[in-house]
RNA sequence: GUCCCCAUCGUCUAGCCCGGUCCAGGACACUGGCCUUUCACGCCAGCGACAGGGGUUCAAAUCCCCUUGGGGACGCCA
């Protein structure tokens, strides 16, 4: 008997995988890592109907984004319909189970009455117990106890008792002879050897259902972990109405996997006042005694912040490798390598997204500036031309261009204008990105290399020129 | 309708289990200021909550009950 812990996260593959999904998988993948326990991944594929290889890949796309791996799977359920079988007929054999030709109009109308009455809809048994045989159409019901009750012992909500007369003979087989959804879990468990079960508290009502299949199978019931659920800003349930949810998107975004892992884990699950986590740091201290039980609404500014959080605290390379891809969607073909990463480093501070990174990077790799309208009428003026004219012949001049070299420079020109360091900066700013805000002047120049920042000032140069000949 | 869960700033939360250290702490957002060559970053300050009502107690955000509110589940979906 051993007492590792096994997790698991059974997505069911009818669409891609969202933030809720996203987090129970953390939940479990974090809990059995940091327990130094297996992590199993089961693709809930009962649904012939819903289910595609195309939600499949897109579910395991987003896992490994996330940085989820796991020990054992993807298991497919639908590949274990025999196991199923087995089970079921272990149940009939055992009387725990019977099989059941309602028809859907009839158990419609006894939801109804039942609800008339002010009751559950639940089933009223009539086939419990006839003892019928298999035949074309009928299904399997699980033969439920009629009384006492049935207590969830719940890691995160402590002890819950469900009235057994809540439940009711609920179908464990369809017509088509396919299993349903609690006996596939239960079953799969078993013999997965699942002990611990952390899922979306939308589950809680199952679990009695769960429960006493375990019992009827004689299996040992394993530990339940109900986790509150992810809801939109309007408090509701998160469903594509509340826009962006898959996790992809977000990587689409510009989203640091990190960041996402962090807040998605942050958000249920605390750690005193600690806010930003690395993903170690997670595995280290998360744990179920500190998982909150109420509902949590996703909140996009607090991932943003989150995410420019992470960037900020990220090594240039590592954030290289992740930014070049959206480089190249603008266009821009960068390697890894020191200009990249000094680029990198001016901006960091400024991203919030990887979206926002390329964007702010992209003037460092045009051959020819591209003026803002407003940036230039306002900035690029003959007043400037002189200043500028001198820092260009400078510059050309001089050998170093880091900030001790380049101050004087600076310095001199200005003094000899009487102009303040933001009258040129400026310009100055305009004439090598096209834009007036960018990083500081002194470290752009430095990254750009003095023949980049000569031509650039020259274009600024000529520019100036030619609207101020032609105008005046 | 029935059952289940939940309830601290707008949002995420600490504190609640083991009542006093809480006229409730942190973070995001927002507002103001500092820094400053722009934009950011950073720093400082401000705004802002124990859902309501009853108990228990010398003392309750913390324990109990009720109300209200919110969420979820009631399917041959998972």
């Amino acid at each position: 008997m051993d007492s590792q812990t096994v997790t698991r996260f059974p997505p069911s593959p009818s669409g891609y995988l969202h933030l809720g999904g996203a987090r129970t998988a953390l939940f479990n993948w974090l809990y059995a890592r940091h327990t130094g326990g297996r992590f199993v991944l089961r693709v809930e594929d009962t649904d012939v109907s819903r289910s595609t290889k195309e939600s499949v890949a897109a579910i395991l796309e987003a896992l490994e984004w996330l940085g989820i791996d796991w020990d054992e799977g993807p298991y497919f359920q639908s590949q274990r319909f025999d196991v199923y079988k087995a089970y079921i007929n272990r149940l009939l054999a055992s009387g725990n189970a019977y099989y059941c030709t309602c028809s859907a109009e009839r158990l419609e109308k006894v939801r109804q009455e039942a609800m008339q009455s002010g009751g559950k809809p639940k089933y009223d048994g009539n086939c419990r117990e006839k003892g019928l045989e298999w035949r074309e159409g009928a299904v399997v019901r699980f033969k439920a106890p009629l009384t006492g009750t049935t207590l969830v012992s719940d890691r995160i909500r402590g002890h819950i008792a469900f009235d057994n007369t809540e439940l009711d003979d609920f179908i464990i087989q369809r017509s088509d002879g396919t299993p349903t959804y609690n006996l596939a879990v239960v079953v799969d468990d078993i013999t997965m050897n699942i002990n611990t079960i952390i899922r979306g508290d939308d589950h809680l009502n199952n679990t009695p259902k769960q429960i006493q299949l375990y019992e009827a199978l004689g299996c040992e019931v394993p530990c339940f972990a109900h986790v509150p659920m992810v809801l939109g800003p309007d408090k509701t349930r998160l469903s594509k109405r509340h826009g962006a949810m898959s996790v992809t998107a977000y990587r689409d975004m510009g989203y640091h996997p990190e960041a996402m892992v962090n807040y998605l884990v942050r958000l249920g699950w605390s750690h005193g006042d600690q806010e930003f986590f690395t993903r170690d740091e997670l595995v280290e201290k998360f744990n179920l005694e500190h998982v909150g039980r109420s509902a949590g609404v996703f909140d996009q500014e607090k991932l943003l912040a989150l995410n420019a959080e992470h960037i900020r605290a990220a090594s240039n390379e590592a954030l290289a490798e992740r930014l070049i891809p959206f480089l190249s969607e603008k266009g821009i073909e960068a390697a890894p390598g020191d200009y990249l990463y000094d680029v990198i480093e001016t901006i960091k501070n400024r991203s919030k997204t990887f979206v926002e990174m390329a964007e702010a990077a992209a003037f460092y790799f045009v051959e020819h500036v591209t003026y803002e309208e407003k940036a230039a009428s306002k900035f690029l003026k003959p007043a400037i031309l002189a200043p500028l004219k001198e820092i260009t012949e400078a510059l050309e001049q001089t050998e170093g261009l880091d900030q001790e070299t380049l101050e004087p420079i600076f310095q001199r020109v200005m003094d000899a204008h009487g102009l303040k360091l933001g009258k040129i900066a400026q310009p100055m700013r305009v004439a090598l990105t096209g834009k007036t805000f960018s990083p500081g002047i002194f470290e752009m120049i430095r990254v750009l290399g003095k023949a980049a920042v000569v031509s650039r000032l020259k274009d600024a140069i000529g520019y100036i020129e030619s609207h101020h000949l032609t105008i005046s």
